[in-house]
RNA sequence: GGAGAGGUGCCGGAGCGGCCAAUCGGAGCAGACUGUAAAUCUGCCGACCUAAGGUCUACGUAGGUUCGAAUCCUACCCUCUCCA
């Protein structure tokens, strides 16, 4: 165990966190110089990790290098039956293989920023599966709890009041969750802010079976690029850990100013002072918030990636985007003759842009070409033309920041 | 088991025999403005056809009535509410 700094103690209870339940008793416990069980779950329903997930395994990162023990906690079986956190709607089960494969993927980005000597892995199948957990310990669990306990929980109540369904699965979820605690003995269980319900619970089961009731670290969800919703995959709004360092970056600059700091105290190392320094140049408007935003994009990419890439991305970045030239890499379509059996085929402009991946389908390219949006050779184009009326070598730009290059077949 | 309400495009939610590819809001996309921010304004927002037009596919599922159905009828599936 690494000696305990008032710096460290800080750090790692002041940045970067919501609440935590119960702060005293957990400084005892992090004094008392002995290893914690950190218990982190995730749900294998999906593969990829974003930022917004960063901001807690970060933490654990924290916690890992003072001497202290991650169990994560595969939720083979919750994924199964989806957590109703922060959901309008009853979520679809999976399957095991789907979980299985979910989970693997997962697992991959999880040690990108945990330290994985320094963490068990374990799986709900462990407990939950046939023969080991069955109709006597889900009355046992369940009777621990009543219907006006978890109507209290917001999201719960929001869909009653509303009329829409809630499984009784649903209502078995955050029991599942904070079975795990007592199955891992936890010391501290790490969670969004959405999470509080769920680790609740577990700190009154492993109260009720006699153990050390765990303490709740409640992080901030982060906002995604969107600046108004919860960093999520499924609202598209989220930058993901292994993002290409390009396209990390240019997310990262579509951000909105208010955003800057909290990315910065949440997704990086940079000291406190640090930012308050920045934050307080951009106040007094001594400094261009963007300038701010590329140092913040520079840091992740540096961390998800190396400095080299980082410094790449800024260069790409200044080129494509601010002096309005041509990336380095550019997609290339070939056209010319396609022959087939039947027909000669010669194609449009917008066939092209679909070939190009640009467009989902010719009438949303040509609706591209109507709204002025797509420019060959610097030159806008309003008509859906052949592909016999552009040049060899020429660059289609569509929208603000994608382009490709013809190539012509002899 | 009984009674009632309802299932519409990515989401919410109008429409209730032809003028409906379907009002409106949100999301998304594009243009203007910019710092590729944000906010704002404008336009687009099922697919295919080199097309001011045409064709096809769509309003829970399957049939039916009608010249014509998202709209009416029948059966089925699903959801919600109340009663038992």
């Amino acid at each position: 165990m690494k000696k305990l700094l008032e710096s460290d103690l800080k750090k790692l209870l002041k940045r970067g966190v919501t609440q935590i339940i119960n702060e005293e008793e957990l400084i005892k416990m992090l004094e008392s110089g002995k290893p914690l069980r950190l218990k982190q779950g995730f749900d294998p329903s999906f593969t990829d990790i974003h930022m917004g997930h960063v901001v807690g395994l970060r933490k654990l990162r924290q916690f890992q290098d003072l001497g202290h023990q991650v169990v994560l906690i595969v939720g083979d079986w919750t994924a199964r039956i989806g957590d109703p956190t922060g959901r309008s709607l009853t979520r679809p089960m999976l399957t095991a293989e789907q979980v299985k494969f979910n989970a693997q993927t997962y697992m991959e980005q999880f040690f990108r920023i945990v330290d994985k000597e320094k963490t068990e892995v374990r799986w709900q199948s462990e407990w939950f599966d046939k023969g080991k957990f069955g109709l006597e310990d889900v009355i046992r669990l369940t009777a621990k709890f009543t219907v006006a306990q978890f109507l209290a929980r917001e999201d719960f109540a929001k869909r009653y009041a509303e009329g829409h369904a809630i499984a009784i699965t649903e209502l078995m979820y955050p029991l599942m969750q904070g079975y795990d605690s007592v199955m891992i003995e936890a010391d501290v269980e790490f969670g969004g802010t959405d999470q509080v319900f769920n680790c609740m619970v577990g700190r009154q089961l492993q109260e009720m079976v006699g153990q050390r009731p765990q303490q709740v670290f409640l992080m901030p969800l982060l906002i995604g690029t969107d600046g108004v919703q919860k960093m999520s995959k499924s609202l598209g709004n989220y930058i993901g850990v292994t993002d290409p360092p390009n396209e990390m970056y240019g997310k990262t600059m579509s951000i909105n100013d208010e955003m800057i700091i909290p990315y910065l105290e949440l997704l990086t190392d940079m000291p406190d002072a640090e930012i308050e320094h920045n934050s307080a140049r951009m106040s007094e408007g001594k400094i261009n918030p963007m300038e701010v935003k590329k140092l913040l994009a520079h840091e992740l990419v540096k961390d998800f990636w190396n400095a080299k890439s980082a410094g790449e991305a800024a260069d790409e970045f200044a080129r494509t985007v601010q002096h309005k030239e041509l990336p380095v890499d550019i997609t290339k379509v070939k056209i010319g003759l396609q022959v087939s059996l039947e027909y000669k085929v010669t194609r449009t402009l917008s066939a092209l842009i679909v070939d190009a991946g640009l467009a989902k389908s010719r009438a949303a390219a040509r609706r591209l070409i109507e709204q002025n949006a797509v420019d060959i050779d610097g030159k806008t184009v309003t008509i859906d033309i052949s592909e016999n009326e552009i040049r060899d070598g020429s660059i289609i730009k569509v929208g603000k920041r994608h382009y490709f290059e013809i190539v012509r077949e002899k």
